[in-house]
DNA sequence: AGTGTTATTGCAAATATTTGCAAAATAATA
DNA sequence: TATTATTTTGCAAATATTTGCAATAACACT
């Protein structure tokens, strides 16, 4: 079997199953485990899917799209994508980045809002041309494949340019003590542009996301100006978070 | 048995298996797996499969439009991007805006040529990530959602600092008298900054826009650098076309 | 904190590819 | 038909890729 034909028959089934494990995948086409991964990997380079812990999931990009008229839409998603639209008002200028939190909230914007969203984010772009009324602006720069965004200098540069109302941070880890960090070092100082030239900014994470930390710190949670989980404000979890600048949506 | 034989019995297999190992064309042909691999070398080189480690596997842009019932288009791209590819060196910066033939030439742009391919077209970005050697670029501006490209004063300001070795000017009509036209007013302004950053300008276009005229005049006939369509060069309808200044392939 | 699971890394064996070369087959020419 | 040029083919040595394994590190869950 080709290494190829692995590859299709794991985006197949990524396809049908929104997720796989390792384990399963290297039964289902006999091969190590090893090989597996360095499948997922090499996929992952090329932004057709996102490798997590033990297997990977669907690149949210391009599985989206599908799940909109399946109704199987994690209802994580859509509980944080209400709260986020509450802040996106007439006429103000969003400021979106990468992440699956962001692509989703940005398709769920009412059609009649007019709003200018800027973002690094190709698919996100592309998503809101269902959006007439919404204007679109791309920052340039390197096309980052693995996440599927621009990046780099240039990105950083455009943004001088630019004036923010709100800034939807996309985010891998939020803790009290760490901030609010990422993967991707480049990324990180990107994002830190993004704060400062934003207005307000909000960041939107799923609960596996509280508490854990990542490499690349951005900013501390007090840099914040409002924080949207799918959880209720008053959770147990959020209780450390409960904070005088920082709004718990 | 015939070379082009045994090549048409791995085109057949190919379409019904949409794979094929060197080991078992070697025995089903009777050839060694050298000669079976010169074939697929060949083959691929014309564009009609796609070679990977230890066989090839159908065409994706191929496999893919022939269910739509578009044979002819087909040929017609193989036979301009084939052309197209003469032109893309190691090493070199190449430019390409919106348009079907840009993407489908940048689609089949060799595995191992380093080059950087800068782009308004975020769909032509993403389709570059199975392309780990190819850098991409992405042109920032307001994003145009009916062409999905990225224009405006922003991208044709970025173009400023950018000098590129090559661009692939995408088209929608040409004649000798009329020029290279389009239909979008402000995306003939953006490719006229394109050209003036270029060393060089090459356009691919298609049999059906020869000799009609749109609205937005970019160039004159004269400006380019190569033309490329799919007809031979020595074709009674591009006998206007012959000229000194440009190289018709 | 402890335990089982998953990731990463380096390594070596197996497998594929590339390249140059010479023999064989084919085409072209006188 | 004989002869020469051109292409095609198969082989072998040198490279490169892929694969599975094992040791170690990182992680997640209780």
């Amino acid at each position: 079997m080709l290494k190829e034909e692995r590859q299709q028959v794991i985006l197949e089934k990524l396809g049908t199953d929104k997720k796989v494990t390792l384990v399963d995948l290297g039964q289902i086409l006999s091969v190590s485990y090893d090989s597996v991964r360095r499948d997922i990997i090499e996929l992952e380079d090329k932004g057709l899917l996102k490798k997590v812990h033990g297997g990977a999931i669907a690149n949210s990009y391009l599985s989206m799209k599908p799940s909109r008229g399946l109704g199987i839409v994690n209802t994580e998603f859509v509980t944080i994508a209400k709260k986020a639209l509450r802040l996106i008002e007439n006429n103000k200028i969003i400021l979106m980045d990468g992440g699956t939190t962001n692509f989703y909230i940005a398709e769920q914007i009412p059609k009649n809002l007019e709003v200018t969203v800027i973002t690094n984010n190709p698919h996100l772009a592309m998503a809101l041309g269902e959006h007439p009324k919404v204007e679109v602006i791309l920052l340039g720069g390197s096309f980052y494949k693995r996440y599927q965004i621009t990046l780099g200098s240039k990105t950083i540069q455009d943004l001088e340019y630019i004036h923010a109302d709100l800034y939807f941070m996309g985010i891998n880890s939020i803790s009290i003590e760490s901030g609010l960090a990422i993967r991707h070092y480049e990324e990180s100082i990107l994002k830190q542009k993004m704060m400062e030239i934003s207005r307000k900014t909000v960041t939107c994470v799923l609960e596996e996301k509280i508490n854990r930390k990542e490499n690349y710190k951005v900013c501390n949670f007090t840099d914040l100006d409002y924080l949207i989980t799918s959880l209720n404000p008053t959770d147990e979890i959020l209780k450390p978070f409960k904070n005088k600048r920082v709004e718990v949506l």
